[in-house]
DNA sequence: CATCAAAATGAAATCGTCTTCAACAACTCG
DNA sequence: CGAGTTGTTGAAGACGATTTCATTTTGATG
């Protein structure tokens, strides 16, 4: 291994100093064509790469960003995080960044000065995370609202359009009682979509029966238990949507066990298009959002925000409505 | 924001130089009880935490660690890499050590230098990325094997165990005409799970019939066109195993919309325990691994190889065969 | 041609830690 | 008591960049 080249080797090599090279790198002072010329040669030659320990030591930079992820067991399974981490590495590797996780329940000194910028996920209502980085002055940008409306630097999907289609797609299928499983409503995500919801019926001059929505954890079992109590209640929605796919299919999971049959007894939605939602049977219809393309932009907002750039705030992504097999037209039972 | 504590304000604060503060916090020299005693408390009360960026330079160690995932669209999408990144990220969290994901086909000089070793995943029968990171010295552990033999420190799992429990499984079932669903040749995995399924021919004394395996790519359509190919053979397998789950279900579905019900007239096997494996109807007969655990281990390994600790390598972590619906009594049909 | 501004480059300090080696103190032992 | 250990601490110099400010060179202008 031949010994690593420093900035102090191109300067030899182009016969100036350390200073000169490091202008024309960082393009900081004015330096004449001529000489620019020569060092980025030399550079070319020697292949030097600027070491960031160093640089980082004085710039106080780390050149790193983290995806901060609330601890809470397996959540990172999920491909929520895997595509949005891949976009975001994508990203940073263009500007010179690195990407780390951060799967914790709070910043560590020693972590705290090891990144220079942080994306946060799985927002709540009030998030707590919000606060505490915006507290410790720990630059940041979300995937999602936190319930700060002061904040702008965040990255979402147009929900709205996505519920719009949906709600639009059952309701020309002939439904008109549909019900809502609904996640922990401490997420923000719950609710924006579920807001949707209630606002589509007020357009579609439908009355929204709160008996038909209920509330369950954000898995499979969650959508089964929220099926159970609407049924608990003594009735019953022609449709149904939930919150995400994963309830959607225990829901859809609950209803056969009990003699249902999806779509020809009740359609069902649901909000992600997660890998299995087109293996499941019946497949789910539901609203994709590129999470990966979530991932890019808030890299790069983040870094846009780290190098004192501007960059348009917020971003509102485009979403798509997957109609699948696990919605059908209302039968003639049921009506 | 208060300004940063340094080693020079403990320094001060104690009555010491920065040498002595330093050195009881590395353990080299040796320091008296109470001076040790006296910093240690100045280093508590003053919050103290060395900068990263400074000890990386002077010990040109970054005390970053990167999950190596070869660029090729979406795997990263994968829960596997999710789950190995979140076992590693806990561990390196204890030593100091923070996690990067390097999702490339290669390492740029300034990527390079940024990170003190890598874990490899995706690993090549003839793994070209081994073969390039002991070239250029960059340490490294490998999730999998990478056909080199000298190398020692990596973690799998047992498949052997898995698939010999697998085959005995459908064996007592009372199938007798095994087919296998292989997925690319190049991969390590694909050819060592393969090998115990030959192997455990050999030892129950069945025939191996070739004609009952093909190959396909790693996705669901991978394993409906492998399964396609073994029928256009003419020749029928009552029991099937493939590569991974993936492919199973790509098997599964081709079986279904061809009439044939798994598992009443093909039993299936697959292998991972994928998230989705058992939520799809038929659930799928898999063999579970730890992948989570995998991903501590390999960060342990390779936390203790940079850190010149010995590490017990390589290792080799239990598998559990689960049965499901997907495999089931050989009907008499099809004897 | 003298003067002054602008352009180009360099010297030296700095970032915060580790490390080598020297210095000093205390102790042991003949 | 002096010499040699052993234990404890400090001074100074990296590590490899950036940055501030000074200096030199060049060019323009009256």
């Amino acid at each position: 291994m031949r010994k690593k080249v420093t900035i102090k080797d191109v300067a030899k090599a182009v016969g100036v100093t350390p200073t000169t090279v490091s202008n024309v790198l960082n393009g900081t002072n004015r330096i004449s064509d001529e000489t620019r010329r020569r060092v980025l040669q030399a550079v070319e030659e020697l292949q030097y790469t600027p070491n960031m320990s160093a640089r980082a030591l004085v710039k106080r930079r780390t050149y790193t960003i983290g995806l901060f992820i609330p601890a809470s067991p397996r959540v990172l399974s999920d491909s929520y995080f895997a595509e949005a981490l891949r976009g975001m590495t994508e990203v940073a590797l263009q500007y010179g960044y690195v990407v780390s996780i951060i799967y914790s329940d709070g910043l560590s000194d020693s972590v705290r000065q090891r990144i220079d910028g942080l994306v946060l996920t799985e927002l709540k209502n009030k998030d707590e995370y919000v606060q505490y980085f915006k507290r410790i002055r720990m630059p940041f940008v979300a995937l999602g609202r936190g319930g700060d409306p002061t904040l702008r630097d965040y990255v979402i999907s147009d929900t709205n359009r996505g519920i719009r289609e949906a709600v639009n797609h059952v309701y020309r299928l002939g439904h008109r009682h549909l019900g809502y499983l609904l996640g922990p409503l401490c997420y923000e995500y719950v609710c924006e979509r579920y807001r949707t919801f209630r606002r589509m019926h007020a357009e579609l001059g439908l009355p929204l029966d709160r008996r038909l929505c209920a509330t369950g954890e954000n898995s499979r079992e969650g959508g089964a238990s929220a099926m159970r109590a609407i049924f608990a209640r003594g009735v019953r929605p022609t449709a149904i949507f939930a919150s995400t796919d994963i309830m959607a299919l225990g829901a859809i999971e609950y209803l056969h066990e009990h003699g249902l049959r999806v779509p020809d007894d009740m359609s069902v939605v649901g909000f992600d298009d997660a890998d299995f939602s087109k293996y499941v049977r019946p497949s789910i219809t539901t609203v994709h959002h590129d999470i990966y393309r979530a991932g890019r932009e808030a890299a790069s907002m983040l870094i846009a925000k780290l190098d004192g750039r501007e960059y348009k705030c917020p971003v509102i992504l485009p979403v798509r409505f997957v109609p699948r097999e696990s919605t059908s037209v209302i039968s003639h039972v049921n009506q």
